[in-house]
DNA sequence: AGTACCGGGACATATTTAGTCCCGATTATG
DNA sequence: CATAATCGGGACTAAATATGTCCCGGTACT
């Protein structure tokens, strides 16, 4: 598989990719209009004024934009870069644009997403553990708890997230209990090593996932353990990923009248606990000592990260049931996403 | 003409290629070694020991290197990429080669080449320019007197030069005195340019150029005269660009029978006020009020700077005059001095 | 047992970046 | 012709980041 430049650099330095993605959005902007301000410009792309001032006074020097006093507009050189940077770029502008139609289609206030497939390559998977530590940061605020679900992606995440300053006044608790898997992907694990990267506090629940309704009740009647549930509930960012209903229900050994049950009801996704069907419904649940439903409706942030072409439909599942604020996924799923939005158009 | 991917790319973000490169460079040194350890490869690669760990770790997160306790390798991952990497990367390490094939048949210390033709593109001149003032700032340390002539390579690289913090105990002098050209190209405003912009100390050299031997001598009797003419001749750097013999001496207005007579005697090159022909003899000076032949000789680092397809040869006669100890070029004018080298060695 | 080299921790300091406000000049507008 | 809005650029502080340097315990080879 030969695989674009752009990709390859995506490898050696995603930050740069990053700043060629700015210096080209401005160039673009610029372009768009006769002359334009710095403060206004600021604007438009939504930087503060000092960062954009950088980039237009690099891209003076470089001879690529015309600044004057009534304001600023691409010189000769800098419209024949643009023109010839167009392919390359598309590549990248391409994502931004499969973001738009993700987000405004599922109604989300934000969608990010990283070239490739994380089913196909392990690179891909670091990038969307990458991606999903950016956003993540982007949004936690001294105070807050976040609640963060298990699993491989969410391990991606725990280790790509990082913070120069601790972050003491921050609490990382898990959404759940354990789940009979490797300790490496359990929520507890990956909530802990969020915690040690970010200078961050956290909290355990020591409680297996997988309750019947009596050992529930019984369990919460515990003191230390409705404590660490409270602050669980209390959360304000709700960071999960996303999974096929049958592995889950496999992997968290329900019984199989219950796993037939959900298959005849069309349990296709499954996250933080919760079966949905095609359209978004839930059509089985835990009692769970960690996150209801009612939490993730009143969380302020619930975040996504799920990526893969085969978990496309488990994806839009999820996002149907309509609690997401923010996806952050991959091409290959954002694509089987779209394809999913279409034929269920069509049936209509 | 079609420019590939890394051209485009060095117009937007000339200096996150440098980041690229030196990626690059690490992951190819690591490449050469079974197991080579940090401060080991700090070595070999010339860099500190903790601008390399950045680099590592960075990759190591990547997933491109494998750091144990005996050292580091590349994973699979890396090596992967070194391999599909190569062939973009060829572009920019062909430079080095250049560079250093440039640099040992000449006997320099060092040399720098940016790639194209600053004959034929603007902006190839302006990077030539970036270069310039980028060795240049290594260069310079507290006390130092930098003398510098004129053209407009050179007000490239005044206009590309800075320093954050001022650079009070510098001071920047013209190499000469003012030549009959716009004033945008000479000296003396090449040199208050660099001065501002990097908040250093200047001294001007209001005397003309060409000056017959008697004006001369009498000017060299004024107090205020000499005392420049002494900084000038302290310099410890001297930054200079290097021209075509008889373009120069149309320009300085040199009497018919004098031009006639550097013609004959193979005069080839221009530079500080001297003229050389093609093996780097000086075929003729003139009495200036700047810089003597004593001063390039004695000055700890000699900085020619020059591109352009046609300059080439001009070039190589300079450098075979041995005085200089770091070049500044393009790829065509390089080019152009291999081939010069070998022509003249085929001769032999 | 000793030595040399390994990665990683730590930390003071230098440098860069970012946010913000001000200013005089210029342009559009009434 | 006057006035308001907007322009680029200067200035300055606070915060973030990069850098040089040394130390430490572990490991591998001598």
């Amino acid at each position: 598989m030969m695989r674009t430049i752009v990709e390859l650099q995506q490898q050696l330095a995603p930050d740069l990719l990053e700043v060629l993605k700015r210096r080209y959005r401005i160039l673009q902007q610029v372009g768009q209009t006769e002359y334009i301000g710095r403060r206004a410009l600021a604007g438009v792309l939504a930087m503060t004024e000092r960062v954009l001032r950088a980039e237009t006074d690099f891209l003076k020097a470089q001879g690529l934009l015309d600044i004057r006093q009534s304001g600023m507009q691409l010189s000769d050189s800098g419209r024949q870069l643009l023109d010839q940077l167009a392919p390359t770029m598309k590549e990248l502008a391409g994502l931004t644009e499969l973001e738009e139609r993700i987000r405004s289609r599922y109604g989300l206030r934000k969608v990010v997403i990283v070239s490739g497939d994380s089913e196909a390559s392990e690179h891909v998977k670091r990038e969307l553990g990458r991606a999903g530590a950016q956003v993540l940061r982007g949004y936690m605020a001294p105070g807050d708890v976040v609640a963060v679900t298990g699993g491989t992606t969410m391990a991606h995440v725990a280790g790509q997230l990082s913070s120069q300053r601790p972050l003491a006044d921050i609490r990382f608790v898990p959404a759940r209990g354990g789940l009979g898997e490797s300790v490496d992907y359990q929520a507890n694990t990956i909530v802990s090593t969020m915690a040690k990267r970010t200078g961050a506090q956290y909290r355990l629940l020591h409680v297996p996932d997988h309750l019947g309704e009596e050992a529930y009740q019984s369990l919460m009647q515990e003191p230390n353990i409705r404590e660490i549930v409270e602050v669980i509930r209390s959360a304000r960012i709700v960071l999960h990923g996303i999974g096929d209903a049958m592995v889950m229900a496999r992997r968290r050994k329900e019984a199989e009248p219950a796993v037939a049950a959900m298959r005849s009801e069309g349990a296709l996704a499954e996250a933080f606990g919760f079966y949905f069907d095609r359209s978004g419904n839930v059509v089985h649940r835990m009692p769970t000592a960690g996150l209801r439903l009612e939490e993730i409706q009143t969380a302020e942030v619930v975040i996504a990260i799920a990526g893969g072409r085969g978990k496309g439909e488990a994806i839009a599942a999820v996002m149907r049931f309509g609690h997401d604020d923010v996806l952050i996924t991959d091409e290959a799923a954002a694509l089987e996403m779209l394809r999913t939005f279409e034929a269920d158009a069509d049936e209509v």
